[in-house]
DNA sequence: ACAAATATACTTACTAATAAGTAAAATCAA
DNA sequence: TTGATTTTACTTATTAGTAAGTATATTTGT
């Protein structure tokens, strides 16, 4: 694979996460890269080739972090603390995530990128569901709503605790992270 | 007031909600108004001049509707309700929040924008934290966070609850709001 | 082994469309 | 008639996208 195609696919990315979907252009990623737009053009012919290449991308990296904490006979609690920290370090690189960024845009998206965010938000969303379930059976979780409205309960915090923090205060995202740990612990009895 | 200055208000926002504020322009505004593109600009020399007056109309929309439920004499519950009505009528028409979609947008933004939505958000945190708390005194919410925390909490779920429907199912936000609920009712003891 | 053909990775130099924004003239309403 | 409102007719900048060319490898046929 090619080293620039890798680094438009990052710095693009990167772009959606700071400044949204429509917020950023070709000219943005040559620029920083000391291309000419039309070298962009080349790897992606279209942004929204560009964009449905970075959501694929984010899947697959989702898949191998999965499998690798299977690898590693993670329990739920540490499956669930890692996917957790990917939202941690976004807080701490002042980026928001790409569920929240491109769900603000999605009417403005074409059918191949809204195909491929739906794809990746429902795989989240059934993965978190999965840890859930399994992990209250362990005694490791405790929650009385269902394990599928309790992972979009989490999942909601933490997309829309980073664009908070954002607003607000860097810092305020440590406070909604923290509130998710003690509402699904049991030793934090209500 | 003029009511071509009123529409634009509306419409601009309108158009936040559902193609974020750089997913829209002035041509937008005036070709759905029948007007001309510097008509807009007569009344909002900048597109920056008009987001700042939408965010500053809802600030007020906000405050009347506060001063309006305690001159009724509104208790906490209810109070909360009316609050998260606005969220399952903004889901009913496919709209996100203004916090949510500027969330996105933020680095784009100049300062006038950044001070009034963080003025916003700040407005309407410190309201839900003093309504949760005095609400919590009174026996009608139950949890055992801090209410900043819970205010935090909740309006995360509200915000992303809104992008996470738009992306999947409209019908999932329901789930949310139902969760909220259940969250800090005292009825549902976990 | 060596030349010819081809693929890779770009640049140069453009479009065509749309963006925000403006100056000045025309219209309207009291 | 005066001031508020709106249009006409622009400008300037930026956008995504493209066509054609170029240098450098890589492959292929003989």
């Amino acid at each position: 694979m090619s080293v620039t195609r890798e680094k438009i696919l990052e710095l693009g990315e990167e772009l959606i996460l700071t400044k949204g979907y429509n917020g950023f252009s070709y000219q943005d990623i040559s620029t920083a890269m000391g291309i000419k737009n039309a070298a962009v053009h080349y790897y992606f012919p279209s942004k929204e080739t560009l964009g449905t290449s970075i959501l694929k991308t984010n899947v697959q990296r989702f898949e191998e972090m999965v499998e690798n904490m299977q690898n590693r006979n993670f329990d739920e609690w540490h499956q669930l603390e890692s996917f957790m920290k990917i939202y941690l370090k976004s807080n701490r690189e002042n980026k928001i995530c790409l569920i929240g960024s491109l769900g603000t845009d999605i009417n403005t998206l074409n059918d191949p990128m809204r195909v491929e965010l739906q794809k990746m938000v429902d795989r989240i969303v059934s993965w978190l569901e999965s840890i859930l379930l399994s992990g209250k059976e362990k005694g490791l979780f405790e929650f009385s709503i269902s394990a599928h409205d309790q992972a979009l309960q989490i999942l909601s915090s933490l997309i829309a605790g980073l664009q908070l923090a954002r607003i607000l205060n860097k810092s305020e995202f440590k406070n909604i992270h923290q509130s998710i740990w003690e509402e699904i612990t049991p030793q934090n009895k209500k």
